[in-house]
DNA sequence: CCTGAAATAGAGTAAATACTCTAATCAATT
DNA sequence: AATTGATTAGAGTATTTACTCTATTTCAGG
């Protein structure tokens, strides 16, 4: 591992487990068993190691929640790609935990992220768009199914937020309780 | 207005702008303009201010969410308190914003706040159950009742976040579209 | 083996931060 | 006027923080 991706992955740990404020930069230098100097020199200052590591959650996204598009998608699609979708988030968790502090004090980190968010929830209304088409769900009429996305979205971003508000370890049973909480907005509209 | 309010809602005012962390004693004693030493004596320490907006959040959810109990419920009174909730969380918008990481930070803040949290979605329960006795609502399995529920409450504390994210200005219109995607959710089961 | 660029160490700095301490002031009561 | 307790100012402190600078090491290619 390059010491580059060794500073990532440490600063992404305890981001993960004490929140970027609380983090300095000696810490992660510490943490690596490198000389502050060193972190420097390969990051430009502390936000850049930020928003690195938004850029691996960028890609994480973009590699990991790709749909087979040979067939003709099926609710388990769906929920595959939810349940994925959860691991990724929690993998880097400090980011949805802190995300309105850090987007407002990043104009271009905010600026990546929206546009990121706005191929990911286009994707996802795809998936859902094709489920009508597939006869899966019935027609729905163009604002209510804006509307029934926006939920679903807002459930997939703050669901385990929620989880962590209530203490409750993150497992795979309680992550797919956020599943079915999608599942349950969308099942007046499944036939 | 008493020296300690006048230390809490400047502090409240800061927090909202800029987020806690980058919020001193020091600034704020400025803002108030007193010496840092008066707010050490009105406040023990920078997370007691921040427990004290926190107790100030709780009381407006008290006075400010309480129904009429004196007539039969109606969809109304559900699109106002939801209404209402919004606007206080607004005004504390600093507390929603940094949630997970405030109560991670504060243990005893984070047990005032799961209870004082708990009430308030039982409230909410009640008034939907009250909603399928008075039948303008079809009765629901338990468990799906639950599910609802909290969808609907995820809806109410996050969804100003969301706002936040996309950088839309918090107005009344965008505010009640907030309402209306929890009546989405509902809809289904309204006769 | 030499060279030079990349990588690293580690001391150092200016600013900020949370908080303390002491002395002064105010305001009400005796 | 004297006393007393609540309030306030403001200087001070130890620590931390993000970041810089310079000197040294590493190591691949000629």
């Amino acid at each position: 591992m390059s010491k580059r991706d060794l500073i990532l992955s440490t600063a992404l740990e305890l981001f993960n487990q004490k929140g970027t404020a609380e983090v300095s930069t000696n810490h992660i230098a510490e943490a690596c068993s490198i000389s502050p100097g060193n972190l420097y020199y390969h990051f430009r200052n502390k936000a850049a190691i930020i928003q690195a590591l938004f850029e691996q959650l960028y890609a994480a996204w973009d590699t990991e929640l790709s749909l087979p598009n040979d067939h003709t998608p099926q609710l388990s699609d769906l929920t595959n790609l939810v349940e994925t979708n959860y691991q990724i988030i929690w993998r880097y968790r400090f980011v949805y935990r802190e995300l309105v502090a850090l987007l407002r004090q990043d104009l271009a980190l905010h600026a990546s992220f929206l546009s990121t968010r706005q191929r990911g929830f286009s994707g996802f209304q795809q998936l859902v768009e094709q489920f009508i088409a597939a006869g899966i769900m019935r027609p729905i009429e163009a604002k209510t199914l804006d509307q029934l996305m926006q939920i679903c979205w807002l459930i997939s971003e703050f669901w385990l937020n929620n989880l962590e508000i209530q203490q409750q370890s993150i497992e795979p049973s309680t992550i797919n309780s956020g599943v079915s909480l999608m599942l349950r907005v969308l099942q007046p509209y499944i036939i």
